[in-house]
DNA sequence: ATAAAAATTTAGACAAAACTAAAAATTAAT
DNA sequence: ATTAATTTTTAGTTTTGTCTAAATTTTTAT
């Protein structure tokens, strides 16, 4: 596969965990910031190769080894994630793009040996899993702090944006994965939310709690 | 740079050690596996990009530029061999495809934070030295086996050849960096060589002793 | 010094992956 | 149920890096 080819099955993977009925040309154009016709040459391409299943008009899927291969790439991408978080000390914040270039590094035997010098880790630094060796992922119970429960102690696990942005607010705010959560009250208008954070009470908008998972 | 562009300029920049006065187009295309034609027309991008300094039919040299590139992907390739044996265990004769891919990655932050994290490392794993965070390459006095004295004591420092054949032999053989080595004979007439390696007699061929540097 | 051989460059073509503009199919709206 | 709007595909180009074949320059050998 070429790393366009990798990109491609990449962003159709993630698009098709929120949209499993088939992906739009226009998404898929949207996320790689290319052009729908552009991603119509390239869809048939990769059916051509079995990766999707794909007719015209009608969105694509990814086959048994568009998934697989779809599993490997993010596994890559998250293994480098903590290599580069907890060996290298970059911050959460700084990790994607460089990410972005490791994941289309070839070797099988490098990425397991990886694997095993970080001690096998089930989650990257924003709190998704990685696929093992066979492209299997925990499954974890999860919900939005914007669904959560008044008066009950949850666990900050996870991020749902990990851009830049988001994550250096969050540093900024002394919010981490890890984190203790209770909700104290949730204003109708708007859905702002008072929370106590670690034992500190702080006022957080509907978009933020949006973005941050709990257990 | 692209990852060709790359590949041309640190090419360039070996083959320019061997023969300073400047580099063929063969000689290129040889290194690469491609022809001499596409060497032709990626030296007139190299050139318009002050690269290299390319006259049609004089050879080519790199400019300042170019030298520097150069440094900064031998660096590049050097410290993540150096992090593939160190850190993940992988054997001297399996890193050089890998480093291949690694050493394009773009990131100088994650150059220098892995250059820190190996603990500065002054020389790869095959004894090559690592250009620092200026392109600055320590100069080391080093010999060829084949050139070595009778009955003096030497420490191998590095291979010449780091091909996987090479180096599987050298394993096979318990020759390592650091062993040492004495010349006891010199066969004059296939300069065969008679050595003890680690305090053990070897028979040498002239072909090994060519490719082991020795101080 | 000139002819033959070797090296290099030019010219023209191709594949991959992108683009623009136009056509076709699907979906939404009256 | 048509029409309008949106989405998707097709057709034709462009750019990058490669190729082959032919032409040119340099080097080597007589």
């Amino acid at each position: 596969m070429t790393i366009s080819e990798e990109n491609y099955i990449k962003v159709i993977y993630h698009l098709s965990l929120v949209s499993p009925k088939g992906v739009n040309t226009n998404a898929i154009a949207g996320m790689l910031e290319t052009k729908a016709s552009s991603v119509t040459d390239m869809l048939k391409k990769l059916s051509e190769k079995d990766l999707v299943s794909y007719q015209k008009y009608q969105g694509v899927s990814l086959t048994e080894n568009g998934l697989l291969s779809a599993k490997m790439i993010v596994r890559k991408h998250r293994l480098w994630e903590v290599f580069l978080v907890e060996k290298l000390a970059f911050n959460w914040d700084e990790v994607h793009e460089i990410a972005e270039e490791l994941e289309h590094i070839k070797s099988e035997a490098l990425i397991n040996k990886l694997d095993a010098f970080l001690g096998f880790p089930a989650f990257d630094p924003h709190g998704d899993p990685i696929p093992n060796e066979k492209g299997v992922i925990q499954k974890v119970n999860k919900l939005l702090l914007s669904e959560a429960e008044l008066n009950r102690e949850y666990f900050c696990i996870g991020v749902k944006d990990s851009s830049s942005e988001f994550l250096k607010y969050l540093d900024k705010q002394k919010i981490a994965l890890g984190s203790t959560f209770k909700v104290i009250e949730k204003e109708s208008f708007d859905d702002t939310l008072t929370v106590e954070v670690n034992s500190q009470e702080k006022i957080i908008s509907n978009k933020i709690a949006n973005n941050l998972y709990v257990q």
